[in-house]
RNA sequence: GCCCUUGUAGCUCAGUGGAUAGAGCGACCGCCUCCUAAGCGGUAGGCCGCAGGUUCGAUUCCUGCCAGGGGCACCA
């Protein structure tokens, strides 16, 4: 730590010292290029010149501001420290500062903020570069990493339901948006494929019949299957005395047990596959990974804990104590890795996936998207991989938590009866909401486009929802505010892009359109262009924090500006060369937005 | 009892150590001989839970309190 600081701190002064000689011999410093982002621009020209004049590193604090384009507000903070006046320090860095070819103004305002106007032929030339790059001005990682994502994980043999919604969309976004800045992206669904229940489950399939249990599986029954199975589990003792003996002969490799228990699982994997298909979620078979696939490394990963002596007996169980975590008493807090009758728990399964992706998949960045309940757990766990020495520097491991998706009245989503609610009945009306919608507005569609188009609105508008609100909030299910086709809502994103696309064809152009001299003059097509110039500056800032309700607000502020735009300034009817600027810009949003929402795993249909 | 988390417009939600706290819905008033009105413009609506503290400046950071949600050993 201390050490580190030093270092910083020299670092810091060299480079202090180096702008100030350039300062001092008349050199203007901060000449970047290669970055079409614009925040990221203004930061490192403003960067250098805060630097230049306090002679140490400066976050200038670039925000978006009302009275200009952007502001930087670092000279507020830094007065005190430099014991000057802030307004002094303001006007000093905008002397130093190199922005004559970004700003056509750079004012000093209030007490000490710099408000930036950027200049039309900055942003027509920044325009011109995205135009020209199929990845929209945003560069690939240079250093990939291999990032594996947990998520999804339902259980086997029983339907999923709204509590698996979030952890699948939440992640299927993550593999999506990590993917495309170039990381190695590897998929894990660790389905819940073993434990307990399976006894009770074999059971009532032998009961039932295999070909009877196998068709009500298939046909996507889970539930009454799973509920038949419980209700003469708690009903009938020799039913139970069964189960436990079957789960005994399971984990003892019994073949025909383990066949039966095969059944079960391929039923719910091919159940579980057509509600992804569904969904339109990029898992598939190979993806599949569950807590069964561990069974083999329980034993080695226990050893090799006992062999660090991270572990101790205690009440029978055998028990990891990670730093920092009590329970309520104010004693350690035990992670227990061997129950006391032998068996493991997910406990032991986790630590499993963390040594398994950390030494076999070669993973430095593990995400876990599970829900915040389990927020504990997941500390505990990778605490006890830290002590194991597993998970060290660069390998890092993030509990993706997110909040519990509510009803009207503001409680855990069930149904009246007060089971769960399905999650195949949920899409499925969305779908249908949105077709019935469709036929009204739009009924020159044909069936088949109608149907897609159905599809991609109603899967859409709820993904959406989902990914729209701060992910680790709770959020209540709503499908008509969902589905509402205004406001922050996925169709109404879809319909900005489904116009782009409209004017395209009424004009008979194509696109992408491959280059075009862009041309700023009207103060929409300044937001607009402000707006598409920003995409980078989020997509970058969402690659890490993985707040994806952020880069939907962007596509929200884009869609937003772009119609203010479509509404002021006439597009095929303007005169060359405004035209072609306006199909241009037409077509920067069309693929920013279609690129954005991409990345959210939500498509956007040409026309609806 | 301890820990985590939430409290912002009637409703659903954003937001940031800084200049007048923003959207959408709902309400009210307007806008289609014109590229999809599934749209746009305007008006009304806020002690940012309460009370202290740090700061030139707090809705934002800290402490306490109130209210909701969650977690705290053999389920996951």
């Amino acid at each position: 730590m201390d050490i580190a600081g030093l270092a910083d701190e020299h670092a810091v002064e060299t480079v202090g010292a180096r702008l100030r000689t350039a300062v001092g011999s008349g050199c203007r410093v901060g000449r970047f290029t290669n970055v079409t982002s614009l925040e990221r621009l203004l930061d490192e020209r403003l960067g250098a010149a805060f630097a230049a004049v306090a002679g140490e590193q400066v976050d200038p604090a670039i925000r978006r501001s009302q009275r200009a384009d952007y502001q930087a507000d670092a000279a507020l903070s830094l007065a005190r420290r430099l014991r000057r006046n802030p307004r002094e320090i303001a006007a000093e860095v905008t002397r130093v500062a190199e922005l004559d070819d970004l700003c056509d103004t750079v004012e000093v305002a209030g007490p000490g903020f710099i408000n930036l106007h950027l200049a039309e032929s900055a942003l027509e030339r920044l325009l011109e570069g995205i135009l020209a790059d199929k990845r929209l001005g945003v560069a690939s990682v240079s250093s990939p990493e291999v990032v594996v994502i947990d998520y999804s994980g339902p259980n086997a043999a029983k339907e999923m339901h709204v509590g698996h919604l979030r952890s699948t969309i939440i992640g299927d976004a993550a593999v999506r948006l990590l993917g495309w800045m170039g990381h190695s992206v590897i998929r894990q669904n660790h389905i819940g494929d073993w434990g307990t229940p399976f006894g009770m489950l074999v059971e009532h399939l032998l009961d039932v019949g295999e070909s009877e249990a196998a068709h009500e599986l298939s046909v996507g029954d889970l539930n009454a299957f799973y509920k038949a199975a419980r209700v003469k589990f708690d009903a009938d003792d020799a039913f139970k005395e069964r189960s436990r003996l079957r789960v005994v002969q399971l984990q003892a490799g019994d073949p025909t047990t383990r066949r039966l228990w095969h059944v079960l699982v391929g039923e719910s994997k091919k159940y579980f596959l057509t509600v992804y298909s569904q969904l339109g979620v990029l898992l598939t078979e190979a993806d599949f990974l569950g807590e069964s696939s561990y069974n083999d490394q329980l034993v080695p990963v226990v050893d090799e804990l006992a062999e660090l002596g991270l572990l101790r007996l205690s009440d029978g169980a055998l028990c990891a104590f990670p730093e920092g975590f009590k329970n309520r008493d104010g004693e350690p807090l035990p992670l227990i890795v061997r129950k006391r009758d032998g068996g493991y728990g997910y406990a032991t399964t986790d630590l499993a996936t963390i040594r398994h992706r950390i030494r076999s998949l070669h993973a430095t960045r593990l995400l876990y998207v599970v829900g915040l309940p389990q927020y504990q757990h997941f500390e505990m766990i990778y605490e006890v991989a830290r002590e194991a020495g597993w998970l060290v520097p660069p390998v890092r491991a993030e509990h993706i938590g997110h909040g519990s998706i509510l009803g009207a009245d503001g409680k855990m989503l069930r149904t009246r009866a007060g089971d769960s609610v399905k999650l195949v009945a949920l899409l499925d009306e969305a779908v249908s909401r949105a077709a019935d919608v469709i036929a009204v507005k739009n009924p020159a569609l044909d069936v088949q486009t109608r149907s897609e188009v159905a599809r991609a609105i109603g899967i859409g508008a709820v993904k959406y929802a989902d990914l729209s609100t701060d992910r680790s909030k709770d959020y209540i299910f709503d499908l008509d505010r969902m589905l509402a086709f205004d406001g922050n809502t996925a169709p109404y994103l879809q319909y900005a892009h489904a116009r782009i696309c409209s004017v395209f064809r009424r004009a008979g152009l194509t696109y992408p359109v491959a280059a075009a001299d862009i041309r700023i003059r009207e103060p929409e097509e300044r937001h607009l262009a402000v707006q598409l110039l920003s995409f980078g500056d989020v997509v970058n800032e969402i690659a890490d924090s993985l707040e994806f309700h952020r880069l939907a607000g962007y596509l929200f502020g884009l869609a937003t500006s772009f119609t203010a735009f479509y509404e002021k300034c006439p597009i095929l009817r303007s005169e060359e060369p405004v035209r072609t600027s306006r199909v241009a810009l037409c077509d920067l949003t069309r693929r920013t937005l279609a690129t954005g929402l991409e990345l959210l795993g939500i498509t956007a249909p040409e026309q609806m």
